[in-house]
RNA sequence: GCGAAAGUAGCUCAGUUGGUAGAGCACAACCUUGCCAAGGUUGGGGUCGCGGGUUCGAGUCCCGUCUUUCGCUCCA
């Protein structure tokens, strides 16, 4: 575990240090949880977004993309439930110091209730065997009907709280009900405090005329208000999806763990809508296909699992995670969840607006329900740069650091270079380059020994190092050195763009997702 | 947000009981060399995270603040 902690922090220095990511606003000291992509992780970066992309619009005919706007009209949020959800009561013990939510706590303490009642009756089941009444039992002990009358007023008061937002009385109520820390075992508690999830802003530019809106903390919302938009003018036909990336914002109250967390991240978001009744037949299905684009990067097999949720959010009927092996651990990457239809019914409900779809086979109109896979870019860039970060024990006894990325998604795919400054080598490389820079991003290095070249390379993860040496100025061929094994092929100039093409393209990704 | 630890050059770090900042690597130029991090010469780069206090004097002591790491909550 220490050894796998001290791997993440290499893999966070070696991401600065190359031009992958960097702190937002360093100079001024930093700014908390956001991060800048750097040279080559922009390009890391984009590549990821086209593979996704590409694996849902080109693979699928009834797959097609939006992009959205980041500010949304405010009551989609309350459609949606985030301005529900995203408020959240928080208190916490102050000898525990752990952080609990108020609601949740009496939540648990209403449960109390109903234990409590539940073990009277199974005492007394036991006690008075065949001839046990329940019902009369239940109506008539005083100590069952003593909980009862306590749980049920609880509950009221809970409710009245909640709908007010008053937090001071969800406070009184923990204290009323005397809840302890289940850790500290004490009643020491903080203020209840409230966390909004969501950065907010004014739209208009008058104080007066300003509008409160905010920044979307999810994509999927704008992909349901314009649902029926791209059903119409593209004359989609259910089952179909809508796919698309785009930033989102969460004002978490912890955001940690390097771009893992972030508080402006970047979401690859396909919302599938199908038949009332049939969604968890595509549910599975697009479990399936989700993680056979992870499994095709071929990063290991083995650093993926599914974790089904237990506990669902307010809008699901079923939930997965494909989680990747971290540095720090199994993490959830992308979130697989059957949406039902709550948030169609819901943007029904709120704007007045019919979403229904008439579906000419069944003959009938119906609000669509939502299989929804939703990817975190910044968290799939993490899983990448964690697999691929390799420390290499060499014949020579040195250590080499060599980034295995999957080469088409790797940030450069071609570095080319004069084996010596002079004799016209460095002329012929620029000309390699010139004629590859069409299709690949290419790199030119003459500095510092061959070794030393071949090893900055590594270090970004390019596939190839292409050298120009003596025997190119008579032949035209050139040396290819392969990143990984580090063996070398002599080649004619005139083969190496379809050498390189071929072998950095997209394509090898897809066709993998569609084979077996 | 709360608690704990840390912050000195791009990176890794040294800096004595307080006396005005160093090394290696990296970077730039030149010379030598030429297939897996070579050698030499020269050079650039730090108001020691930031602000305040104590002191004749603070990288060093005290307070505040920002950032990072770890734990608690939530999640892509």
């Amino acid at each position: 575990m220490a050894q796998q902690e001290d791997v993440f922090k290499k893999l966070v220095s070696h991401s600065k240090e190359y031009g992958f990511v960097f702190q937002s606003s360093e100079i001024y000291d930093g700014l908390s949880a956001v991060y800048d992509y750097g040279q080559n992780g922009v390009e890391l970066k984009n590549n990821i977004k086209k593979y996704w992309w590409d694996s849902m619009v080109l693979l699928h005919e009834n797959v097609v993309g939006i992009d959205s706007a980041i500010f949304m009209h405010p009551t989609i949020w309350k459609a949606s439930g985030h301005v529900d959800a995203f408020n959240d009561p928080l208190i916490d013990n102050k000898d525990s110091k752990k952080r609990y939510r108020a609601d949740v706590l009496i939540e648990d303490q209403l449960a109390k209730y109903d234990d409590k009642i539940n073990k009277e009756v199974e005492k007394a089941a036991k006690k008075f065997g065949d001839d046990f009444n329940e019902d009369e039992f239940r109506s008539t002990n005083k100590r069952v009907l003593d909980n009862q009358a306590k749980r049920v007023a609880l509950h009221e008061r809970f409710a009245q709280a909640l709908n007010d937002s008053n937090l001071d009385e969800l406070r009184q109520i923990i204290v009323d009900e005397e809840i302890v820390c289940p850790i500290s075992g004490t009643k020491n508690w903080t203020e209840v405090r409230q966390f909004n999830l969501m950065f907010s802003t004014d739209m208009g530019s008058t104080a007066e005329g300003a509008m409160k809106v905010f920044l979307r903390p999810e994509t999927a919302q704008g992909i349901f208000v314009n649902y029926l938009n791209v059903q119409k003018t593209g004359r989609m036909k259910i089952p179909f999806g809508i796919a698309q990336i785009g930033k989102a914002f969460r004002n978490e109250i912890v955001a940690r763990q390097f771009i893992f967390r972030m508080r402006e991240f970047e979401q690859m978001e396909m919302q599938f809508f199908v038949r009332p009744g049939e969604e968890l037949k595509w549910f599975d299905l697009w479990k399936q296909t989700r993680l056979k684009w992870h499994k095709a990067l071929g990063l290991g097999d083995q650093k993926y699992r599914f974790h089904d949720h237990d506990k669902l959010a307010h809008y699901a009927n079923a939930a997965t995670d494909i989680e990747f092996q971290m540095p720090f651990g199994f993490k959830e990457v992308e979130g697989i969840h059957s949406r039902t239809d709550f948030d169609l019914s819901s943007h029904e409900e709120y704007s007045g607006k019919k979403l229904q779809y008439f579906d000419p086979e069944l003959n009938k109109s119906y609000v669509p329900y939502v299989i929804e896979t939703s990817i975190g870019v910044d968290r799939m860039f993490l899983s990448v740069m964690a697999a691929a970060y390799t420390e290499e024990k060499l014949e020579n006894g040195e250590t080499r650091v060599v980034l295995k990325l999957p080469a088409p998604l790797a940030p450069v795919k071609v570095a080319v270079m004069p084996l010596t400054k002079k004799d016209g080598m460095p002329e012929k490389a620029r000309e390699i380059i010139d004629d590859l820079k069409f299709d690949v991003k290419c790199q030119y290095d003459e500095k510092d020994s061959i070794g030393k070249r071949y090893r900055r390379q590594d270090a970004i993860g390019t596939p190839f190092c292409v050298t120009v040496d003596h025997q190119t100025l008579q032949d035209n061929t050139v040396t290819i050195r392969h990143r990984d094994t580090m063996q070398q092929e002599r080649v004619a100039i005139d083969q190496l763009r379809s050498i390189i093409v071929d072998y950095v393209s997209l394509r090898n990704l897809l066709k993998k997702i569609k084979e077996d």
